[in-house]
DNA sequence: GTGTTAGTGATAATCGTTCTCACTAAGGAC
DNA sequence: GTCCTTAGTGAGAACGATTATCACTAACAC
């Protein structure tokens, strides 16, 4: 399982926009889709060591830099002063709804693109960007929590 | 200018939320309000040296921190590695629209609560919290880029 | 197979933030 | 107004996340 690689070289090049695909890289893409979930950069350096235990910190910070570049990867937030990271397979618009129990994570549609007008006449401001991040529990942790 | 107080102690201790008011953190509250948009705690450091060279950084962090705890100061994104803050008068649930030119700040109704039970019903989580910030242009940055 | 150069590992450097500690002063009690 | 308690302060060390550096390695176009 350690050496086993869950996805094609080009689907992996394509997680690093087409660049060199390095067996680190390879190793980095498949524990980050095995993580299923919002990660630090710290735990995937960790996931990572299971099956490539000579894969450096930095090395991790590149590969995550290189696929957040391609949108393959998001920054879904911040935990203990970490940056948070979750996979984002397919390239549409979309946020996250982040589970603060087990740091799973689902893909939900924009919220506030409907609402972007609303607050751009409102307020002069010509809307460029934005951030959402929904946090609250799925469905086993809000279980557990009751 | 230097030394007036743009806040009643009053006014200030609401700020920090009842809390002793020391003359640092009339300072730090009343270069906070000059700002008028969004701030680094660094940027905020550097306003308030100009009035009261002696204030430490780690004494804006300290105040940034309790006023962030009443509500009267929250972040709103990151710039450059750096917590960004803004200061919220008034305690309703709103969010924030950055621009990204000149780094002022106008409040915004929330523009995803009526989402929430979408996300809920599709997803099966317990939607707890939510971040939300959008970025754009001002009249007047917009104006100075076309 | 060769050459180019992007990627790597190790580690130092950087930088934002928090902690520690002795000292100061805000503000409540009297 | 004075005293006392303790929250707040300043300076700087410590911490932790992230980035930069550098010599080396290996992916990939040819």
């Amino acid at each position: 399982m350690a050496t086993s690689h869950t996805q094609s070289t080009a689907g992996v090049r394509d997680l690093y926009g087409g660049r060199r695909v390095s067996a680190a890289r390879r190793t980095i893409a498949d524990a980050a889709a095995l993580i299923r979930g919002a990660f630090t950069v710290e735990q995937l350096h960790d996931a990572v060591q299971l099956s490539e235990p000579g894969i450096g910190i930095a090395t991790v910070y590149r590969a995550v830099a290189a696929m957040s570049a391609t949108g393959s990867v998001a920054p879904v937030g911040y935990r203990a002063g970490s940056a948070l990271y979750a996979l984002c397979p397919g390239g549409t618009h979309h946020h996250h709804l982040v589970c603060t129990g087990c740091g799973s994570v689902v893909g939900i549609a924009c919220p506030v693109d409907r609402s972007l007008e609303d607050a751009a006449r409102k307020t002069g401001y010509t809307v460029t960007g934005h951030e959402v991040t929904l946090y609250g529990l799925c469905r086993s942790c809000a279980g557990e929590c009751d």
